[in-house]
DNA sequence: TATCGTATGTTATAAAGTAACAGTCAAGTT
DNA sequence: AACTTGACTGTTACTTTATAACATACGATA
């Protein structure tokens, strides 16, 4: 697992920011992460079932964006449902309670780094190494809300997300 | 044309933040946006053929996101190609010259309101009306490129699409 | 007028997403 | 225990969105 994403880091970005796009033993962030969805689940009374738990560990482990049908297929190999609802429906919970986010852009999922923080992530697609990262993004966030006020739109949710090179891609002359 | 966008106007956004939310005669839009590609086209050498002059003619009357498939089908009613890449292509490059944009989270197309003036806009998706509206958004701009300078990362494009209710549709109390 | 590049058109197919219904199972109800 | 209910999983069948690859047209220019 985890092949995509072991690129040099050149920068201390803040936070985790851009975590994905640095070298790390994220078997790290996947034990924690999967508890934290069982803590969320047990909080809100949902129901993290095998499917749905098995989804977010696939995400976890390839911590990169992929596709409902790359992520149906292994759920299809490890004896789950092989029809696309059984993928789209699995993500969906995962993305409605936080666990996951979709990127738009990519049409494509991938683990929330921090689940229930309410946070308003951003993120950053490389278009080089195709990587994808989360980082916090509040600020943005403000300016967003503070736009659609203008324009009286009541903000329900926000999609943003950036395109261009990660730092390790700009480092090894991807430009 | 245009039955859709037709909803009341209940507050005073900035500029023209949230015009596709309020009544107006469009026909005052599209013409002046039709000649303005043109000058586009003239001053950066690119061909604004007649499909890609009509779909882009087609977006500015719609005045709404619109899917490539409904584009390609009012193309073909008027003598151009039936097959989707007819349609692709010419909105690729109406996106690619900033005459359209692309809305990721509606696999749709929107003419631009300010080609060639290198904005980074915003959208406003009303999930009541379906109606969608294009706001500048520098604040954002800004703040995106912050966050991800803090990541590293070099920012090429941003995707901002704003997800709620319009002022419209709150005043009705779609809420 | 040959040819070169750009644009348009077509065939065919891939990729992404969903509606609708059937079967399963745990939890609560009688 | 038998019944009911509601949430979840699974399936069939289909729609929508998108692209690769190749064929044709057409203007500019050498």
């Amino acid at each position: 697992m985890n092949g995509s994403t072991r690129v040099e880091e050149t920068a201390q970005p803040a936070a985790d920011a851009g975590l994905a796009f640095r070298r790390h033993d994220h078997r790290h962030c996947c034990g924690g992460l999967i508890a934290r969805a069982d803590e969320l689940a047990t909080e809100r009374g949902l129901k993290l079932t095998p499917v749905r738990r098995r989804a977010l560990e696939i995400l976890l482990e390839e911590h990169r964006a992929l596709g409902a049908y790359e992520v149906l297929e292994r759920l299809a190999g490890e004896g789950f449902g092989n029809k696309p609802p059984v993928a789209y429906r699995a993500l969906d919970f995962l993305v409605e309670n936080g666990m996951a986010h979709r990127i738009a852009r990519l049409n494509a999922f991938m683990a929330c780094m921090h689940p229930g923080d309410d946070h308003t992530p951003m993120v950053m697609i490389c278009r080089a190494c195709r990587s994808v990262a989360e980082t916090p993004a509040e600020p943005v966030a403000a300016a967003v809300a503070g736009a659609a006020t203008a324009a009286g739109f009541a903000v329900e949710g926000t999609v943003v997300e950036a395109l261009g090179l990660c730092s390790a891609c700009r480092a090894r002359g991807e430009g």
